[in-house]
DNA sequence: TCACAGTGACTTTTT
DNA sequence: GTCACTGTGA
């Protein structure tokens, strides 16, 4: 069933297709089949019920998923709308489409998504079947915060915020509130009482969580076969990638998407699950033969990426973990350089090395973007920001001190979220006094309870809006409230006004607004069809990857507008629109909402405090609305993108020559020529060894991160850092002592701890039983001084293990006998010398 | 209602 | 070293 006939029919078909597409000459089927090794071809043509395929680390995953996709459309005659393939990240779902494209052009009609935005699509079609607003908005973490605590006003917001992720976590495995699982999170009675209370305010908001968009469409298609026949009419193949990180909710999801026809094909690597912290269940990649019939696996073992020495450090480290499939990657490169490690003395002399070395290998001509420079937790992205910047290195930075997180981003989305639905509890609350408007916590309690009391008007939506109950509540607010109160009524109804003036040009009523279409389709380009996201049939909405506003270019007009705006001048940088648009921009309407909210003006005077960029920001968000079209339709989209697309908000990726910081878990799926992996300290990377399991997580993610280098790797080691504003000493991470001495290069001074521990494990290595010595032991020796800040002076007279934590036994000159835990005690302090 | 100062608690990783 | 929450005074 291979090479066989095929060629003159499919021939035809490829031949209509790429002349449409364009100049680029795309691969025929021999072509990209012929660069394929035996086990991938066999993944690519492999035509039974379902599939898995283990793809170690740069195995030519997404070469065999892309490929995959061409061969089904383009030899298989399959219909490449009826193609649904599921990513984790926008990321990922991006390049698919892009070298699925490059494949075979007629994949454009597939539908490459996130899981997440495929739940926000699924969910767009049912809203009534779902309960939820017909416009509604996801909730990100910090909203479900917001909204636990307004639901249990007993909780303050730290235990509101953990109640919150908890339900996130119940959610990942399509747990109600009822449900008896959900001990398994919180056993206290409390914990579903929560739940329930925040699932019922979250339904009178209309709007929905994460876990939702995951969640419903599971439960519409268990309960309602039409809706779930209908699926499975739609789509004829699934694809998952990176399927070791799914997590229960998303199994259900993909159990209920495969039909008796459906062809079902997962790719994954157990030895790079990251994500069980919030829910992702290996077993799901591990039991897949179990759950669908006639399984067939492939593994993909041959490494493409890395140089042998490179592999060599991965391997070492990998095999410690238990619980995994074994195997070891194969290398196909050529040999290079060993790995090697550095240790400096703190974080600082951390990024002057780093940059040091990515500016020599400027000098000798290597590009900045050959580097990427890793790191556990984002805080630690800052230290490098501040010397890069000093420096003069460019650099971009993935994933950190999110864009959309800034409080005035917030504030701005929060009136656009409002002016979407106005049952937004969350949004309503966080806008209306802001800037203050003289409604304080208790003229705020009493609207949301009038919005409330007016849903009881059953049904699915109408009632509950809070500008309506705003209105209500002026008749018998104070003076200072009704003022304000006027001020927001007046704020929101005028933008929604300004929204749907603009849409109805839209609807061919007035006849000059037919006359503006016509004017519109002949004196302007035809090329580019504005499409606006129109209400479609269920059937026809189209699902494919939508590309992303470009928003590197408008970042160039940013800065401008926010040195004119300082005072609260009229707008005067009209939106510089790139192709002539009939229709006005939600960019527009983001400028409007911005002035007319007093937003601009508020932040404009943090700004001259604190020197602050929170006009330009405000800017920028008004810039990134400018490929949307201002309706309705079009601000949903906005908020959409906004929601599910957290990754790639400000990199300006593409042809510039920059550095890339990354945290290690969103490498996962990228790979770089040079890469540093820095931190590994213990208590840094790993985080802790509370578990077994969560060390194996950590140094899965530790294979993850050296396995991204093609050519060159660098590990990095402080020996103090700051942390929770003390000089801390630190230890080396434990993953540094399971490579081979041999396997790595030293550079520089190596400290004494790290040569006592590698000569410990060398005399150990006979017998390889116990490997219990806690990293801390090393540091914490009997005999040391040490003092503490209530005991004064003493010595360490005993040290032990007990489940996993440290204990340091002190007698004190006092007399005094004490136990501590060093790790978390940090009044005990190691008196140097 | 709001602004300020003092106090206490906590820091993963992300759609 | 950073929030977030609390209490005070205007």
């Amino acid at each position: 069933m291979t090479g066989d006939g095929g060629h003159a029919p499919t021939d035809n078909l490829w031949g209509g297709a790429s002349s449409a597409a364009g100049s680029r000459s795309h691969p025929t089927s021999e072509d990209y089949l012929s660069v394929l090794n035996e086990e991938q071809r066999q993944a690519v043509v492999h035509n039974g019920k379902s599939l898995l395929i283990l793809a170690g680390a740069g195995s030519g995953k997404t070469r065999v998923i892309t490929t995959k996709i061409a061969y089904l459309i383009g030899e298989k005659g399959v219909d490449p709308y009826s193609i649904l393939a599921v990513t984790f990240t926008k990321k990922a779902a991006q390049e698919m489409a892009e070298r699925a494209h490059f494949l075979e052009p007629r994949s454009v009609h597939a539908s490459l998504r996130t899981f997440h935005s495929f739940g926000s699509w699924f969910l767009r079609q049912y809203t009534q079947e779902a309960g939820i607003d017909r416009n509604f908005t996801v909730y990100d973490d910090e909203d479900s915060a917001t909204l636990m605590h307004k639901a249990m006003p007993q909780l303050n917001r730290q235990e509101a915020k953990s109640m919150a992720a908890k339900i996130a976590r119940a959610k990942d495995y399509c747990w109600e509130p009822d449900s008896p699982e959900l001990f398994h999170i919180d056993s206290s009675e409390l914990f579903p009482r929560c739940y329930e209370a925040y699932q019922q305010r979250l339904r009178e908001t209309g709007n929905i969580d994460f876990g939702d968009l995951i969640m419903l469409p599971v439960r519409l298609m268990e309960e309602d076969g039409l809706i779930r026949q209908h699926m499975h009419r739609r789509f004829s193949v699934i694809m998952v990638d990176e399927y070791q990180d799914s997590n229960v909710a998303q199994f259900k999801l993909l159990r209920q998407l495969v039909g008796e026809d459906t062809y079902v094909c997962v790719v994954g690597d157990d030895d790079q699950s990251i994500y069980s912290f919030r829910g992702a269940e290996v077993q799901n990649i591990l039991q897949f033969p179990k759950h669908f019939e006639h399984t067939h696996i492939i593994k993909l073992e041959k490494n493409y990426r890395s140089t042998p020495q490179i592999l060599a450090t991965a391997n070492d480290s990998i095999k410690n973990n238990s619980d995994r499939f074994e195997k070891s990657l194969q290398p196909t490169r050529p040999a290079g350089a060993l790995p090697a490690l550095t240790f400096l003395d703190n974080s600082q002399d951390e990024t002057a090395f780093c940059a040091d070395v990515i500016e020599k290998a400027h000098q000798r001509g290597i590009p900045y973007r050959d580097w990427a420079l890793l790191y556990r937790t984002n805080a630690q992205s800052l230290g490098f920001e501040t010397e890069f910047l000093h420096r003069k290195i460019p650099y971009t930075i993935v994933g950190a001190l999110k864009f959309y997180d800034r409080e005035e981003i917030k504030d701005a989305l929060a009136i656009l979220s409002l002016v979407a639905n106005p049952r937004d509890e969350i949004a309503f609350r966080r806008i209306v006094n802001k800037p203050s408007r003289g409604i304080g916590e208790k003229t705020q309690e009493k609207i949301v309870e009038r919005a409330k009391a007016d849903t009881g008007t059953k049904g699915d939506g109408g009632g509950g809006s809070y500008v309506a109950a705003c209105k209500e509540e002026m008749a018998t607010a104070t003076k200072k409230a009704q003022g304000g109160l006027k001020e927001f009524v007046s704020l929101i109804e005028s933008l929604t006004v300004l929204l749907e003036e603009n849409q109805q040009q839209k609807q061919p009523l007035p006849v000059e607004d037919l006359a503006n279409q016509v004017d519109s389709l002949f004196y302007q380009s035809t090329t580019e069809t504005e499409s606006t996201p129109e209400e479609k049939l269920p059937l026809e909405m189209p699902l494919t990857a939508e590309l992303s506003p470009d928003q590197t270019d408008s970042l160039a007009d940013t800065s401008k507008g926010a040195e004119d705006s300082q005072e609260g001048q009229p707008e005067q940088s009209q939106q510089p629109p790139r192709r002539k648009a009939g229709k006005k921009k939600l960019s527009h309407f983001v400028e409007q909402l911005n002035q007319l909210s007093g937003l601009m003006e508020y932040h404009a005077a943090q700004d001259e405090v604190a020197g602050t960029q929170r006009v330009a920001n405000l800017q920028e968000l008004a810039n990134s609305a400018v490929l949307y079209p201002m309706t309705m339709a079009g601000l949903l989209d906005f908020l959409d993108h906004i929601q599910l697309d957290r990754t790639l908000e400000n990199n300006s990726d593409g042809d510039t020559d920059a550095v890339t910081l990354i945290t290690v878990h969103n490498t996962k799926g990228l790979e770089f020529p040079r890469v540093i992996l820095t931190g590994l300290e213990y208590g840094v990377f790993p985080r802790q060894d509370k578990k077994d399991e969560s060390l194996e997580e950590e140094r899965r993610l530790f294979y993850v991160g050296v396995t991204r280098a093609q050519h060159q790797l660098l590990l990095t080691s402080c020996r103090k850092r700051v942390r929770y504003g003390h000089l801390e000493e630190m230890m080396p991470s434990p993953f540094l002592l399971e490579i081979q001495e041999n396997h790595l290069r030293h550079l520089g001074e190596i400290p004494y701890v790290y040569r006592s521990l590698r000569r410990e494990q060398a005399g150990q290595a006979t017998t390889p039983t116990a490997m219990a010595t806690h990293p801390l032991a090393a540091k914490w020796k009997v005999g040391r001084t040490v003092y503490h800040d209530d005991y004064g002076y003493g010595g360490i007279i005993r040290t032990r293990t007990e489940e996993d934590e440290f204990v340091v036994v002190v007698k004190f000159e006092t007399g005094a006998e004490k136990q501590f835990m060093p790790e978390y005690q940090r009044q005990l302090m190691l008196v140097e010398g």
